[in-house]
RNA sequence: GGGUUCGUAGCCUAGCCUGGUAGGGCGAUGGUCUCCAAAACCAUCGAUCGUCGGUUCAAAUCCGAUCGGGCCCA
């Protein structure tokens, strides 16, 4: 594979991702700088993740925003496989969607493929995936949502209320369409092959305009949704992507939660996240110091700066300095790390009795089928 | 129901025909080097070869049964 090459399935993605090329070739648009405006004048704020291009690319995000403008409300989905624990690069698109609850004032749904997993992980039980299902949530809930207009749609629990509609939309999809979309062979299980009709399911839970923020990895699924949606006489479900999340070891990754060392868990003590970071956190520092103040740093492929853009410094003046300090060579990749190791560690401080208290609200988040 | 194929460390895999208690790659771990990380270089851990039984002085290797996975046909 060469160097300009990148690879962004569900299941797997690889490379250095050249994100203008991967808009082209998933056909979506770009957040142009009148949307993030006109964003920026309805929601009275600017959010960084919009403004630093981590949420890059939308799919008709402007026709949610016109409706929303004549009075339609829209609602929120996104969801989570859950496969593990939780880590801080799932909390990117879950952030960002308690954002949109707040400035919209809408409904969220929060969808955990427990079943999906389970087919697609040989190694897991349903009864495992369950938990992680029940463990993940404690993170969405922990970020702050509305119990008063958030529901947490657990596959397994809630197929009463997902299976009619499931049921509307596989009538719609043939194999053809699946192995196309997703690369299902004869050996597939024909879970997974009925399974992208379930998490479509949710899109028409309410019947109202969806917009679902989202890992731009996910938007195959959504593209075979979108196409079915007006066939069975609903709206399109509309999309905003965010970048891929760099594995703590460097580019050419997203972050794995199957992958210990190069991931940061909701969960992590502070001297675990202070350990990861030192030790693994791929650097674009120097071979040492000498040459460090003479040539200065890359910020760029720099992880731990990576991780200060995307989600841990909102400020952007205070990122400013620490780039271009790190650029100069004036901030050592040590110095870096201690700035992220302190604002993740006060970040999970938060997080974590937050995530606690969770343990008591779950039962008002969680879908009640009717 | 019939046929076929596979089952060796976390993952991929050599060895099976021509029996003598397993070799490699990736990964993992530790060290050297670095302000860190990476790279590089050292070193280390890790498999009773799906299970049970048989043949044999000796079986991952031959035979039988059984369990599990895959594919094809019905």
């Amino acid at each position: 594979m060469s160097a300009d090459d990148f690879i962004v399935t569900p299941w797997h993605v690889e490379g250095n991702i050249d994100y203008d090329k991967l808009i082209k070739q998933f056909g979506t648009e770009k957040i142009s700088s009148e949307l993030l405006e006109r964003i920026k004048k309805i929601t009275g704020e600017d959010h960084f993740m919009l403004r630093r291009g981590i949420f890059f690319s939308h799919r008709e995000l402007t026709r949610i925003l016109d409706e929303y403008e004549k009075g339609n409300k829209f609602f929120l989905y996104t969801g989570r496989g859950p496969s593990g624990h939780t880590h801080i690069g799932h909390l990117v698109p879950w952030m960002f969607a308690k954002w949109l609850q707040d400035k919209f004032d809408v409904n969220m749904y929060f969808q955990l493929t427990d079943d999906e997993k389970f087919y697609s992980k040989p190694n897991l039980t349903l009864e495992e995936t369950k938990k992680f299902a029940y463990e993940n949530a404690l993170d969405f809930i922990a970020l702050g949502f509305n119990p008063e207009k958030t529901k947490i749609i657990i596959n397994t629990k809630n197929i009463q209320t997902l299976y009619p509609i499931a049921a509307e939309v596989a009538k719609k999809i043939n194999f053809s369409n699946t192995k196309a979309t997703f690369g299902f062979t004869n050996e597939t299980n024909i879970g997974m092959i009925f399974y992208t009709s379930l998490q479509s399911a949710p899109c028409f839970i309410e019947d109202k305009p969806v917009l679902i923020p989202l890992g731009v990895d996910q938007d195959p699924h959504f593209r075979l949704t979108r196409d079915i949606a007006p066939k069975i006489g609903k709206q399109k479900p509309a999309l905003i992507h965010n970048i891929m999340i760099p594995s703590l070891e460097g580019p050419g990754g997203k972050m794995s939660a199957s992958n210990e060392k190069g991931t940061i868990y909701t969960t992590d003590s502070p001297s675990e996240v202070k350990n990861k970071i030192n030790k693994h956190a791929f650097s674009g520092g120097q071979p040492d110091i000498e040459q460090h103040r003479k040539l200065g740093g890359n910020p760029d492929i720099d992880v731990s700066y990576q991780y200060l853009r995307i989600f841990f410094e909102p400020d952007d003046a205070k990122l400013k300095i620490i780039y271009e300090d790190y650029k100069s060579g004036k901030l050592l990749s040590g110095e870096l790390k201690a700035i992220l190791i302190e604002k993740i560690n006060s970040f999970l401080a938060v997080h974590q009795e937050n995530r606690e208290k969770a343990k008591n609200q779950i039962e008002q988040f969680l879908f009640e089928d009717k």
